[in-house]
RNA sequence: GCCCAGGUAGCUCAGUCGGUAGAGCAGCGGACUGAAAAUCCGCGUGUCGGUGGUUCGAUUCCGCCCCUGGGCA
């Protein structure tokens, strides 16, 4: 541990590309803890759909923020920031690396580059907003986003609903423009860190391939359950947007016959892995690219491991 | 064996009153500042089943053949 060559470890990947495996034997190896950058693993009740390390792998080194809060509590890249400087503060002190491992490239941003600092946006005020597009239409909506915040409106095109709602929502919050926040810019989390950063991915075809074979054996395990657990979760809500819940929950309903769902499900999990690696490819063209057949090996020697024992 | 309907992009199909063709989905690329497993944007050359014929020119018309589905025997 002596010779890491860094304070922090940073390792994504997109889904399925076998980094949580990768990450485990280096974090052994180096006497490292690690600390969960995906969005979906931070819910409790979802296991298997989020493929959340199991007990057998979390008891052998420290693992922080994986399942500690419901899914049926609302979550964002904000609450992500708070926790992980605080999930940081507890790897130092039990004297371990910190090794942020998973897919959610806006959450490895928030470590890395930091976010802007604004004000929380009280529960009613998107409810409104919502209502209020879908009274006047999106067009319309997107007018009185540029009354209020022309340099958003102007950024923003009417169709990315998500975006000119929260915009909205900003302003009608705190009375100044989305555009003003975003430029006083937060401390990353892991500012003044020596990181070692890393990208964990298979060729597309062997990871489309293992993404298929998951969710069969997610399937298998009991995946039907679980979705059917959390049926009637908030629609709005982060974890309504699992990918194969909504697929699942159809074939308990019977619009969708088990075959049909398998195939959906997998075929969304694909184009969502896709999309993880247009922002890694991007936004991590400097990082370390690794197969995900040699990942721990490169992981090892990368760190500063010559030997495993 | 006969009759009918089809064979057009990876899939489902539209279309060309003869001047070599276009949608949705899939796929690929891109964006990405508090829902991010979200949200949004861009990209469509394919022996128009095969082969002869008519024609300046055929995927489009005609003949024959092959394949698929349905019906009759």
């Amino acid at each position: 541990m002596k010779n890491l060559p860094a304070d922090a470890v940073l390792i994504a990947g997109p889904t399925a590309s076998g980094k949580s495996a990768a990450a485990l034997v280096l974090a052994e190896q180096i006497g490292g803890a690690i600390v969960n950058a995906d969005s979906m693993q931070v819910y409790a009740e979802p296991h298997i759909l989020t493929a959340r390390p199991w007990d057998e792998d979390m008891s052998r080194v420290p693992h922080l923020l994986y399942g500690h809060l419901s899914a049926r509590e609302p979550y964002s890249v904000g609450h992500y920031q708070s926790d992980a400087a605080q999930a940081l503060e507890e790897v130092r002190t039990m004297g371990r690396v910190p090794i942020f491992v998973g897919g959610t490239g806006m959450y490895f941003a928030v470590l890395t580059d930091g976010i802007a600092n604004i004000p929380g946006v009280p529960a009613g005020i998107r409810g409104r907003a919502e209502a209020l597009r879908k009274e006047i239409g999106a067009e319309a909506f997107h007018g009185e986003l540029a009354k209020r915040d022309p340099e958003a409106a102007a950024r923003l095109r009417t169709s990315d609903t998500q975006r000119v709602l929260r915009a909205y929502e900003v302003f009608e919050a705190t009375g100044r423009p989305l555009s003003y926040w975003q430029k006083q810019m937060g401390k990353p989390v892991l500012d003044e860190f020596r990181l070692a950063r890393f990208v964990i991915t298979p060729p597309r075809e062997e990871l489309y391939a293992r993404i298929d074979a998951r969710f069969d054996h997610m399937v298998e395990q009991g995946a039907l359950k679980e979705a059917a657990a959390l049926a009637d979760i908030d629609p709005v809500l982060p974890a309504a947007k699992i990918l194969g819940r909504r697929e699942l929950l159809a074939v308990s309903s019977g619009t969708m016959s088990l075959d049909e769902a398998k195939a959906a499900a997998k075929q969304a999990t694909r184009q969502y892995a896709k999309r993880q690696l247009t922002w890694f490819r991007n936004r991590m063209a400097d990082w370390r690219w690794i197969d995900s057949a040699e990942s721990a090996a490169v992981l090892l020697t990368e760190c500063g491991v010559s030997r495993v024992e």
